[in-house]
DNA sequence: TGTAGTTTGTGTCGGTTTTCACAAACTCTG
DNA sequence: CAGAGTTTGTGAAAACCGACACAAACTACA
């Protein structure tokens, strides 16, 4: 139905209403990130269009690197006045897969699970944490909420009957990697892992890796200089 | 027959001791940090020597990598042998600044701050968190561990007192940019930020941004496809 | 000692990403 | 409506980064 290439208005109509085209870096999907928060504060604070100036200056990038990201996935703004707010956030929102529903797992309800279970920033963006499982019998029943904290042992038929999406790994670094393998066999293919050290996945599960120690000893690096 | 330890011979050697040179690139430094890790794993293995491909494939990189990475700071190895793993633990410690105490204040004594807090890997590495602060009168007094938590209006008075070197911010999106100023002005000079958004800081402040939406964010796109 | 085998260190190449710079397209004002 | 001013979109150049491949340096063992 959508030709990927440009549009099929005759009337010579140069936009491309395209949305998905062949993989974007993990580097461009993290600056529309930026943007797409960019773009909500500016749309609460009622600005109707941004340049590509402003949306640069707010997001820590240069302009010219704004408009070659948002150009790979259309036509969105207008020469002499920049980019309608409402309109280009609905775009990336679109790109990114924002403004669905996303059913995603906790797997580890030690101290970090808790506290991203309790940041409010995922479900804003329609992240949901609808099941927590632990390995800790002591922790197993607790109710965080609404959410029953369930042995790890379910996770495979809990994936199966709520369709879990994505799952969030928060448990100690020695189990991660069963953990993982674990999340596959369920048939996720999305992990975001909080565990230290390399997690070994088929090709077809995606991983973004968010590791604590390695941000501060950057850090530690440059002060050391 | 180059002298291959020590290296007291006087000019016209070619190699060198050098330990911090010209900035390297976060990503260089953030692959520095995962062969940090398998090294310290190795040796506590009883692990003598590590070739640059076995250190590769643990830390998901290629061998060619690892050795361009290392042969940035000085020549480590031995040919035909691979590296000491001890004395190569000791070189990649010293080159991130490990291996030292390090005085960290975490500001924002939340879900985050207080997972932050209890996560053992900093301390492991030698990132002491000695000080929390918190708007909060609420939580101000407050007693985690041996550390009183007190009102961010003390943090400058602190950081001169006891040297903070390093702060963690983990404050709502909204005081960010105010925290952040203050932690400038309290004369810290490296970030470590858990908050979302864009932080402004003098370009002598180092800061490293965990954004935690961001990295769902990037999964989210990828499931979209 | 000599020779076969191993592994590092690095020059070089290829691809990707970022920056630059400018024409085209559009707005705005008088 | 015309002309001045703005801003996008995008080729082309530059910078950056990782992979490759191989000589040099070393080990191991007969």
């Amino acid at each position: 139905m959508k030709n990927t290439r440009n549009g099929g208005a005759p009337e010579g109509d140069k936009r491309r209403p395209d949305l998905s085209m062949d993989r974007a870096s993990v580097a461009t999907i993290t600056r529309l990130s930026s943007y797409y928060r960019v773009l909500v504060e500016s749309e609460r604070d009622h600005v109707g269009t941004i340049s590509s100036h402003v949306l640069a200056d707010k997001s820590g990038v240069t302009s010219a690197q704004v408009r070659k990201d948002l150009s790979r996935f259309g036509n969105f703004g207008r020469r002499g006045l920049g980019y309608n707010v409402l309109q280009l956030r609905g775009q990336v929102e679109q790109i990114l897969g924002l403004g669905r529903h996303w059913c995603v797992a906790l797997i580890g309800a030690g101290n970090l699970g808790h506290a991203l279970f309790a940041y409010k920033g995922f479900k804003k963006q329609g992240f949901h944490i609808e099941h927590v499982f632990d390995s800790d019998p002591a922790k197993t029943g607790e109710l965080w909420g609404e959410v029953h904290i369930r042995p790890v042992s379910e996770l495979h038929a809990a994936a199966a009957a709520h369709h879990i999406e994505i799952a969030i790994l928060a448990v100690p670094a020695e189990a991660a990697q069963q953990v993982a393998t674990m999340v596959v066999n369920a048939g996720i293919r999305a992990i975001l892992n909080f565990t230290p050290g390399q997690l070994t996945v088929p090709a077809a599960v995606a991983v973004r890796h968010v590791d604590l120690s390695i941000a501060i000893e950057s850090l530690s690096y440059t002060l050391t200089k």
